[in-house]
DNA sequence: CGAGATGTTCGGCT
DNA sequence: AAGCCGAACATCTC
């Protein structure tokens, strides 16, 4: 589920939280979403205040009082959820922050989600360090035009799905900017006109802008007329043309594109 | 039972 | 060296 605006309404799922003490963390140090980090930190989170809370791309950050910083990425199947205090972690709850009115939950089924810790006066290096985001003004026609021309190679459906280029936008957030940007996801990341780069700047930002304003919000479907209603299933039509979709796997993952509509 | 699922990361090859 | 590709990770559902 979780890309740029589904990351940002888990977020706020958080909220009720800020500004109250963590009395009590329950974690599973040892399962993968805690991999290469400092579990120590973990229990440091007890007795803290959750003070606010940032999204950039995928990537989620908390501060707490004192210099604690914990960072979570909801991978495949991450959510966060708010549930009653005496809330019982369920199997796949990985990460769960009990403050004394609530129990702020990280669920992750499949583990592909992080967490991340830090202890200082700064935001750590791996939060800083995020690319400017589509709807960010350094997410210019520069940034996207040199993006594509360090990876000449690759298909631009591999290409949009790089944090590094483009922070957020996940599998189906690229077939829908390339659908509406008329360009094939075959398409070479060098071929690319600076023309088409323009269209592909502009459906970048205009997904995730509309996105962030339904999803973001409250979890409400994409607009109606979204290539996003037709690629879950293999009897997809374009929303234009009503002609069949194409389907196809490009690094790795499944792809939904109009012949008629994508050159 | 095998395939696939809205994501990264690593190892190997060019 | 940088870029590209495919496999791997863990679990559940169809």
């Amino acid at each position: 589920m979780p890309e740029l605006a589904e990351v940002e309404y888990f977020r706020k799922q958080w909220d009720s939280g800020i500004g109250k003490k963590v009395t009590r963390v329950h974690s599973h140090a040892d399962k993968r979403p805690f991999r290469g980090i400092d579990v120590s930190l973990l229990e440091q989170i007890a007795g803290k205040k959750l003070v606010e809370s940032r999204s950039a791309g995928k990537q989620m950050l908390f501060r707490f009082s004192g210099g604690l910083w914990l960072g979570l990425h909801l991978g495949m199947t991450g959510k966060l959820g708010v549930e009653a205090a005496d809330y019982p972690p369920a199997k796949h709850d990985h990460l769960v922050l009990f403050q004394s009115g609530r129990a702020l939950v990280f669920n992750d089924m499949r583990q592909f989600g992080r967490v991340l810790l830090h202890k200082g006066k700064e935001a750590p290096e791996w939060w800083t360090s995020i690319s400017p985001g589509p709807l960010s003004p350094e997410f210019n026609l520069e940034h996207v035009s040199q993006f594509l021309a360090r990876h000449p190679k690759l298909p631009l459906k591999s290409t949009l799905l790089l944090q590094k280029g483009f922070p957020g936008v996940g599998n189906w957030m690229a077939d829908e900017i390339l659908w509406r940007a008329k360009l094939n996801p075959h398409r070479k990341a060098g071929a690319i006109k600076p023309r088409e780069i323009s269209a592909l700047l502009a459906e970048t930002r205009y997904v995730c802008e509309v996105a962030m304003t339904t999803i973001g919000n409250k979890f409400e479907d994409a607009p109606e007329g979204w290539l996003f209603h037709q690629r879950w299933n293999r009897k997809g039509k374009c929303p234009k043309h009503k002609s069949p979709l194409q389907f196809d796997t490009i690094g790795g993952r499944t792809t939904a594109w109009c012949e008629k509509c994508q050159k």
